[in-house]
DNA sequence: CCGTATCACTGAAACGGTTCACGACGAAGA
DNA sequence: TCTTCGTCGTGAACCGTTTCAGTGATACGG
């Protein structure tokens, strides 16, 4: 049986203070010098560890903070959430990650979860940013969002991606492409996202023949709805809303026998490290993944932390061209 | 400012009854039927949920287990960490998901962390078995072991490595191998882990001519290491202990113009999704990583619940045979 | 008709910290 | 010498549950 922890009492007890004055010894605060001194030896003489749980529900704070992911089934959001929680790590807190299945609904259920659980903050890369719920959700506790903008948030890191989709559509008609599907991930609530929007835009601006498709999350969704996709009337390029999509595209193309980019070219967005492995490498949008961390930390650090107006942080794209787009002729 | 949340108290004063008998109504324990529902509406009614941290601290129970990775840079080990959140999700459990970076000593500071947080269980996929902390650590909270075994843990799912070596091995011997080269990851301190043991067994036992190295965790360590090793004398085969691992080799044989299989065969561990999209899609050794992910769950959610010999679950490897390993004449 | 279980519920003590209001004491300023 | 002020510490309340020991009832067997 491991026995009792030490308790605040006990080191108390052994310095012949009062508990109180241990609390902020402990935590450097309001105390001579030489009383921390006294304090921290007995502290490390008995093993004492504040107790997380108990401190919590004295200072209302527990020193995590809940990820939310729209689907981690998408492995840049993967690499996303692994980065945060270790930017987080760094900041002596944990991350609370959850995954909401790109269902719209559980994001809200699992939105308030956390904050019954009491999370000192939220990161969250929504699947639905216009929901109502958010509004009222940032009143409770900041929340900082990731991708698109979100009303009320103490911090937003969004991405360009009008820029991004500009720099997408602008290199296939470069390079010749005219009819190009555009496959993005299943989004049941919010069919006029602004991706999607800065997508028929840009077609228009740029006179190109624009087919959207979705995809449920997953490699195997995404794999089927390619295999749809390119089964019919074929577009000469996809372009996908998501790496993760693209490799759908990969697994679709050779099932049916087609080659990339002989037969359709493929264009990603996200660049994951997996991205310049595959034949051909794929051509993608680099979002800096670890700028996005990064901010994102800082971000819900300072406002946790209680300081800070409302900050944003715009995330500018770069293309990263391999060998997925052919030029045609 | 968001209204304070309802408190049990409140909940008793609307119910006339004591805060105790709430408590109890809540959780369905000891009180009438029509107290309960009384209870219960009153609540709704309220809006009140019962704080997690309170509960935490009174009942010494989190809902939360940890997860403590080797290294998250492997990409199979971040389907795992997200296949267990999910699982853990679906039993009302929080994961907190960890990363030891690969570094025995975080993993040994991280436990204790782990520990101190409270949370009601753990589930590791231990860096080094073997220490010492170990048995200690699992008399305080239950542990389960995934991969290798782990003394004093309340559950283990194990890899059968022996056979997945020899599975691994036999395959290559069989399709001509002599000079085969293995990869595996860094292990500071741990440089005879069982698998390692077994790699030399078998390579005795095959007549193969081994040759082991190690690549530092993530794609960039692996590539570097692969790059090293593929300039020297190059094997005709490499086996990697992880498809991540694989991937630096696809990564380094690209950079030096080298084919594979034609110039060298590259095998790999555990069958991430990505492996059947390279080109050649790579030949591994599967784990079934959805009986993994719920063997772990079963195994912690009836530990941390109090219930539950010491159970053991044996994962059983298969081939997975795709283009990456040549035959030799 | 009297013990004795059983049931439904209560009061109060944990759980282990933080924080607020206040006091003692010594130094500095008038 | 008498305020005034700042530093260092204390005692007690509090955070919101759970849980333990007990208390009246009511039912039941003898």
């Amino acid at each position: 049986m491991p026995r009792k922890r030490a308790t605040i009492r006990e080191v108390a007890q052994a310095t012949g203070l009062s508990p109180a004055a241990v609390s902020y010894a402990l935590r450097g605060l309001q105390v001579s010098e030489e009383t921390m001194e006294r304090v921290r030896a007995a502290a490390a003489e008995l093993g004492y560890e504040a107790d997380p749980i108990a401190r919590a529900l004295a200072s209302g704070r527990t020193g995590m903070i809940g990820l939310l992911c729209g689907s981690l089934e998408d492995l840049w959001q993967q690499s996303l959430a692994v980065g945060i929680s270790r930017g987080l790590r760094e900041k002596d807190r944990y991350a609370l990650i959850l995954d909401a299945f790109g269902d719209p609904a559980r994001e809200r259920a699992l939105a308030q979860q956390l904050r019954d659980q009491r999370v000192d903050g939220l990161i969250v890369q929504a699947i639905d940013p216009a929901a109502a719920f958010w509004p009222e959700l940032c009143e409770s506790l900041p929340v900082v969002a990731i991708g698109d903008s979100i009303a009320g948030t103490a911090g937003e890191v969004v991405f360009d991606n009008r820029r991004g989709v500009t720099l997408a559509l602008e290199h296939l008609r470069d390079l010749g492409h005219r009819r190009v599907a555009v496959l993005t991930s299943t989004q049941a609530s919010t069919p006029d996202r602004p991706a999607d929007v800065h997508v028929m835009a840009e077609a228009e601006r740029l006179g190109l023949d624009i087919e959207v498709a979705t995809a449920p999350h997953g490699l195997a969704g995404a794999t089927a709805a390619a295999h749809e996709l390119l089964s019919g009337r074929r577009p000469s390029a996809v372009f996908c809303f998501a790496d993760s999509i693209a490799y759908g595209v990969y697994a679709a193309a050779q099932e049916l026998g087609l080659s990339i980019p002989g037969d359709v070219s493929v264009m990603g967005y996200d660049d994951h490290p997996m991205s310049g492995l595959l034949t051909p490498g794929l051509t993608t949008v680099d979002w800096d993944i670890d700028g996005i961390v990064r901010a994102a930390v800082r971000l819900i650090s300072a406002a946790a932390d209680g300081g800070a107006r409302r900050r944003r942080v715009m995330q500018k794209p770069t293309m990263r061209e391999r060998g997925s787009v052919a030029r045609l002729t």
